[in-house]
DNA sequence: ACTAGACTAGACCATCCAGTCTAGATAGAA
DNA sequence: TTCTATCTAGACTGGATGGTCTAGTCTAGT
């Protein structure tokens, strides 16, 4: 009865590991091996592994949170905040891991891959947008496309640094702080009012 | 005699079109029959399949060859002809199926795939880099470290456009003319001399 | 005590796959 | 012609995998 439900977390937890670790090869004898648990019962919870593989991965991608709660008004500050925390969460590890994995089953889980990516990051670059949007509106920043300048500081702000993670580049840590400032810097000089 | 080269050139040219079309997951089996070719011949050419897909993951990143010619007289237009060609390189069909590929076999073949990132784009950033000291060095820049700053002016070339490609999202072609030109204008402002 | 539902262990099956092996065909060099 | 090297077609092995099935256990509610 509550049994049950213990043992699709523990699935779910265990499938999340070894696809994270593995990409979708990892099988289902290691899955239900890792979560202590029958075949039998893996497939009495899931319909097969595709369906747990989809489970896992929007997991995996729902989470993306960012914080962007103040207003505009220190828009350095809210800009590096922001920027930080993408950065933790995109580099980390498991973020790692899951671009890798979710992005190499785009071919098999067309709609899985393109639902977890809009969820995921869509919604993260759809609120940096509307707090760009009102800092736009109240003349912090030159008009442009929000949703373009959005994805642009996304991208500024991990750099080649998730790609190097991606290929297994030893990533040093070098002084990380100095260049988020510059990069913060040059997005706000690249939008400054003229 | 002559037969040999040219069925080994057959089996790299089929092994590349699956592999970047369905991952290391091809099967010998698929790749000789696209091939045209014996089963046997393939082992006669190749070790194992590893030893082809370490061959054919060379051959994919061997190439990003991005014109940097000129000297850093008009650093604007060099820098966008940069930025063009990388985007036609990064962002096409095979460009994207082979960061793909490549880096969801990173965990298998770790050593491979560093190499291939450095030879590939690593050698690109350095060239990049060095042709922004030589900007730097005549007083068109400020002086900042050159690799940092080519590793984010690819970024920015990019976006989140192989990101979205990757996970399968239509990308309309906006106006990409207007973008770069923004990029690149960017880019700038956040390296003008003070 | 009995029933029902979820569990376990493990056999089982069909499929696929990498890699080996055999047997025979082809073609150039001696 | 004969030798050698490469080719082809296809059988075969050993192993892994996804999914099903059986038989029996455990536990909660009646």
């Amino acid at each position: 009865m509550h049994e049950q439900i213990h043992n699709r977390e523990k699935l779910l937890l265990a499938a999340r590991a070894l696809f994270l670790e593995q990409g979708y090869e990892a099988s289902v004898d290691a899955i239900v091996g890792r979560a202590g648990v029958a075949r039998q019962t893996f497939y009495n919870h899931f319909k097969n592994k595709e369906s747990l593989f989809a489970e896992t991965a929007k997991d995996c991608f729902r989470d993306i949170i960012v914080p962007l709660e103040g207003e505009p008004e220190d828009l350095r500050a809210s800009l590096k905040t922001f920027a930080q925390a993408y950065r933790n969460e995109a580099l980390s590890a498991e973020g790692v891991a899951a671009y890798r994995t979710v992005c190499s089953q785009s071919p098999r889980f067309p709609e899985l891959v393109r639902e977890a990516y809009e969820q995921g990051f869509g919604r993260m670059i759809s609120r940096l947008a509307a707090f760009l949007d009102k800092a736009m509106a109240r003349g912090y920043l030159r008009r442009v496309d929000s949703t373009f300048a959005a994805e642009l500081l996304a991208a500024m702000a991990l750099g080649q640094e998730r790609t190097k993670r991606l290929f297994g580049l030893a990533c040093e840590p070098t002084d990380e702080a100095a260049k988020l400032d510059d990069v913060i810097d040059g997005f706000l000089r690249m939008l400054a009012i003229p």
